[in-house]
DNA sequence: ATCGTCAAGATTGTCGAAACTTCTATCGTC
DNA sequence: GACGATAGAAGTTTCGACAATCTTGACGAT
């Protein structure tokens, strides 16, 4: 009848697993940059054998969160503020021409999409209630969506995943900038500025404004960094 | 003295020799597109375990050349008319923005590297003398090199690492239009009008002269290619 | 005191087998 | 004959142990 007892295989592999507890754990800063990843300790975070942290660790040299040396073993890849500016150039000019794509291609299941998922994103406060140093997860999910859906329409696949992964590895600088910030700072007018701008079409308003908020996060963070 | 008597470790893991060989076995079509990659197989034709085998592919997934889902192993990246077109309209615009900011920043030694990896390259020809419909190994090299010299002098490593896998990606498609093209075609023009132009430092000129000399390769082999 | 050597411990890399899942061909039933 | 169940084969995924390599620190020579 029952065979509740036993939760025997999930729908995805250990590898899969493994890579996306590591992932969260980047990003969270529970390893920090630079820090060596050993896999006494991994093994013990994920509960599983050699084999699939292996392969976790594999794919994500292979994202660049990751570096390694051979019988040296990995460790998390290193931020500077040299990888930032260089970083949020790139980022710049592809979601730019992402948005613009899309702005040319985006019916009205896109605009809708825009404003729901910016609607959802202000209700919701970026810090955590009980440590306000680190980001809502939720609040997280939200921002990254509200981002997928202003290129969402834009037609080019390879072009979408390369703004994602720039977005993922964006994402490590973002945790620290939040944990800086202290002057006034009004993240929800800088996501307003963009859909606005992408709802009317106007795809170059479009591009200044995205740029100008990639650009914040370098303002805030690259005093806090070594330039290399 | 000599230790020769035994080649016990390389300076790579089998890991990265796996991932070597299998990307060079896809390249070259040893590997169909579409095809499943059983590990029996892989086994054999690396001589090593499974796990470096996995880890190689875990790698090849991530950098899109592989494809795999749970538990019913890995297989070729297809190939596909849509996939190329949108592979090309990208790597237009990434290897345009490459060349112009290379054509602002380089230097003599630029321009020196670019004229001579283009002397070289001409001096090959493209097909192999034994078997024409494959590409000469030699003269794949220095294509590369002559596309990384373009792009040398830009100064974003980002930009970079992302046009250098895409010209991966587009490697693949590159070594079935060869074995199609009938028509005349002269690559080694092509290559010198790219050269001329940043040379002259003409941005404009040397963009449109990559946008033709990558719309080529479409050209010749849509016909051959499915839709998706 | 400084440097080089060497052994012991820690850590990574690889292997071969065991556990598990999917595929395939056969058989029984309708 | 068509369909579904099923047992065996084929293939994938994970594990635990072993081998190779690196790091650390003590010891001795210069």
């Amino acid at each position: 009848m029952f065979d509740s007892a036993k939760p025997p295989n999930s729908d995805q592999s250990r590898g899969a697993e493994a890579w996306q507890i590591l992932r969260e754990a980047i990003f969270t800063g529970r390893f920090q940059p630079g820090a060596p990843l050993r896999f006494h300790e991994i093994q013990a975070l994920c509960a599983m054998s050699v084999s699939p942290v292996r392969e976790a660790l594999a794919r994500l040299v292979a994202e660049g969160l990751v570096e390694t040396e051979h019988n040296r073993g990995y460790r998390v890849a290193p931020l500077s503020r040299r990888d930032l500016e260089d970083l949020v150039r790139t980022r710049i000019k592809l979601e730019g021409w992402a948005i613009e794509r899309a702005i040319a291609l985006g019916d009205e299941l896109w605009e809708a999409r825009i404003i729901s998922s910016l609607h959802v994103l202000t209700r919701l406060p970026r810090r955590r209630a009980s440590e306000p140093q680190l980001m809502d997860e939720e609040w997280e999910r939200r921002h990254k969506d509200f981002h997928e859906a202003l290129r969402a329409a834009c037609d080019s696949p390879t072009l979408l995943q390369i703004c994602r992964a720039l977005s993922d590895r964006a994402d490590r600088y973002r945790h620290i900038s939040l944990a800086i910030e202290t002057g006034p700072r009004d993240v929800d007018a800088e996501h307003e500025a963009i859909a606005k701008a992408a709802l009317a079409r106007d795809a170059t308003a479009a591009q200044r404004a995205l740029a100008t908020h990639f650009e914040k996060t370098v303002q805030y963070i690259s005093l806090r960094l070594g330039a290399d």
